[in-house]
DNA sequence: AAACCGGGGGT
DNA sequence: ACCCCAGGTTT
């Protein structure tokens, strides 16, 4: 939990988590849902995943015992050699080095090591100062005291060295260089891709409708039940809950097909963009309602696993993207102004 | 808007 | 061995 957020964040999310999985084996008997669950809100729900696959390998592999050799421990999903040997040097006091973000910092400027992080030879010249460092006694002391020395003094910007315990070590202190170690990563232009979400919204069957049958424009007004998808676990928004994606609005026809709707109307909402860290995503949502074909209304839900009737008025604990939770925002906020919605066929 | 972040996976 | 990836937070 703590690789992705704040410690603050974290703590009652640990303890619900601690609650419901108090032991390895708790945690290796639970449906991954359910530990996707508690993750809810926290992010990065592929570290969740991890964590339980790892729990799992505890299980079987080390009868439910946490391993206490860091190969063993490296070899678990989600953990490298940073958080290895964080959990082995903090717990157990073993002589392991770490090499975390904060920890990088600390070590580039007090050593004025060139690069930028992510770079190989920046990544291997630190983790060689971090083992050269790191004492074989008190090797917990030291390790946290690295951590919290680079997020509270040896901070990203506007570090504090009058009350750094290394100030008068430090190379980039003596040559007043902080701001310049670690190196910015050089930064590439990211490439623009497109996407169309369709939002099919489930028609309410009241017959409302009808009262305004004089009126060029008839209201009807629409149930707050949008279908929505589970992604497949690996690639973007692994796990998550999204709308359907496709490529041209020609698909659409052939998509609701598949989905047994039959569209009642369509209303393009403005394309939005969402930023990745390496690419831009432009999004154009188009809320559909729809009926369900009645004779296949089982098959529109057959796997309530992966597909959802997403009730926005009443919000499901469950895994959502960034975008789907902008989008949903948006479509709730709409309901909400409007009560109702205006359209022609 | 851009930088950042540890580990996984693809090339 | 190297580079890219995901996506939420911080600056």
């Amino acid at each position: 939990m703590l690789q992705q957020t704040q410690v603050a964040t974290v703590i009652p999310y640990y303890h619900r988590f601690m609650e419901s999985f108090p032991t390895i084996n708790d945690l290796a008997n639970a449906e991954e849902d359910v530990v996707l669950h508690h993750w809810t809100g926290l992010g990065y729900y592929a570290r969740a995943r991890n964590l339980h696959k790892a729990a799992k390998i505890i299980q079987q592999d080390y009868h439910g015992k946490f391993p206490e050799n860091i190969e063993q421990v490296i070899a678990l999903p989600g953990i490298g050699r940073s958080t290895a040997g964080a959990i082995l040097s903090l717990s157990l006091n073993q002589h392991h080095p770490i090499l975390d973000g904060n920890v990088k910092r600390v070590l580039a400027r007090s050593y004025v090591v060139e690069g930028y992080n992510g770079l190989t030879k920046f990544d291997k010249a630190l983790w060689q100062l971090s083992e050269q460092l790191t004492p074989a006694i008190e090797t917990a002391s030291f390790n946290q005291a690295m951590m919290d020395l680079g997020a509270t003094v040896c901070t990203r910007s506007k570090p504090t060295c009058e009350v750094c315990p290394v100030e008068s070590a430090c190379l980039a202190n003596a040559s007043d260089q902080q701001a310049n170690f670690p190196q910015k990563k050089p930064k590439k232009t990211i490439p623009e891709k497109s996407t169309i979400m369709i939002i099919p919204r489930l028609r309410q069957s009241l017959n409302d409708h009808l009262t305004n049958k004089a009126t060029s424009k008839h209201s009807t007004k629409y149930s707050t039940k949008v279908l929505m998808e589970k992604r497949p676990p690996a690639g973007i928004w692994g796990g998550l809950w999204c709308f359907y994606e496709v490529s041209s609005t020609r698909d659409i026809p052939k998509q609701l097909k598949q989905l047994s709707l039959k569209a009642i109307s369509e209303q393009t909402l403005p394309t939005f963009r969402h930023t990745f860290s390496h690419f831009h995503l432009d999004i154009t949502p188009i809320v559909i309602d729809c009926e369900m074909l009645t004779t296949e209304q089982s098959v529109a839900i057959a796997e309530p696993n992966q597909q959802t009737w997403y009730d926005l008025h009443q919000p499901l604990d469950v895994g959502l993207a960034a975008s789907t939770k902008k989008l949903l925002s948006l479509l709730t906020k709409n309901i909400n102004d409007t009560g109702e919605s205006h359209q022609t066929i």
